[in-house]
DNA sequence: AATCAAATCTGCAATGTTGCTCATGTCGCA
DNA sequence: TGCGACATGAGCAACATTGCAGATTTGATT
């Protein structure tokens, strides 16, 4: 099937993939050149088949240095749902840690977002009085509340 | 990236940083000689980039001595200051809600840290075990947080 | 003082470089 | 044969670049 989207699309996918950190910065107007098709067309594929729902970002800027820049990000909901799996009462602070770093690193939070969740955690770890169970609960009602509004 | 405006912008914003007042003063003139570009340039970029609502203010004056003095300004760091004050050891919970609204509100928290906030906060409050000093201390360095970075 | 020249920045118009939207058309397939 | 996915181009919006006339400011000259 030589459908022009499909070649689109399987050209940005192979883009992505040779980037470590699932993030590419395209031209659009090079991928149309180089697939040989109308510049809207990428337009077109970015909007049905790049979409948030199928886990990327999309973001461009236009005018000379333009750029499309697109982002794959991890499924959410697995992810949340995988964290919210592995913290129990023994969860370590080092654990917690770096389900953040992992949700910083991908995209999946903002760096405020990050600075805000390790003063939280801290907090909650250094915390003399607060009991494990507070612990578990307030890290849970956490990632509960980031699944819940990404 | 072969964009004139964003290595203006960068040598700019690189030049404030290095000052610990937040303010410099440079002259168009060296600029564009230094960047190799048209002085009407520089103020393109002024003026899209170093808007007030980025948090700058730019003055600048002609004729012989003139200058471009770009102060960026930590309009948001008053707020957070006002709330950092205003919080102690007798602050209820519904002011602490109604400052995260006021966040919220004036487009300088998103609606998902608010989210976060009002869910660690509301923690804070309900446990038994928490001391209102430890309460405190959170809360604070919560806002300290988001001022940091703002 | 009044004037003039030089040094600066300002404002704006003209033009170039991209990406986006939308109306419209095509094509394959259930 | 009708629907939905794919394809295209025109016109538009956003961003960048440049040049030039004009406004300001300073300082030198008359």
């Amino acid at each position: 099937m030589s459908n022009i989207a499909d070649l689109i699309e399987e050209y940005i996918l192979r883009q992505l993939a040779t980037k470590e950190d699932g993030k590419v910065e395209l031209r659009r107007t090079d991928i149309a050149d180089k697939i040989s098709c109308a510049p809207s067309q990428i337009s077109y594929v970015l909007s049905t088949r790049f979409t948030q729902d199928k886990g990327f970002v999309v973001e461009s800027r236009r005018g000379l240095g333009g750029y499309i820049r697109i982002v794959q990000i991890p499924l959410k909901n697995l992810v949340y749902q995988d964290m919210l799996e592995k913290i129990n009462d023994k969860t370590e602070f080092v654990e917690v840690q770096s389900m953040v770093r992992y949700l910083l690193q991908h995209q999946m939070i903002s760096n405020r977002e990050a600075a805000l969740m390790m003063q939280v955690i801290a907090s909650a770890y250094q915390s003399e009085t607060m009991t494990v169970q507070e612990r578990v609960r307030l890290l849970k009602s956490i990632l509960l509340t980031l699944k819940n509004f990404s």
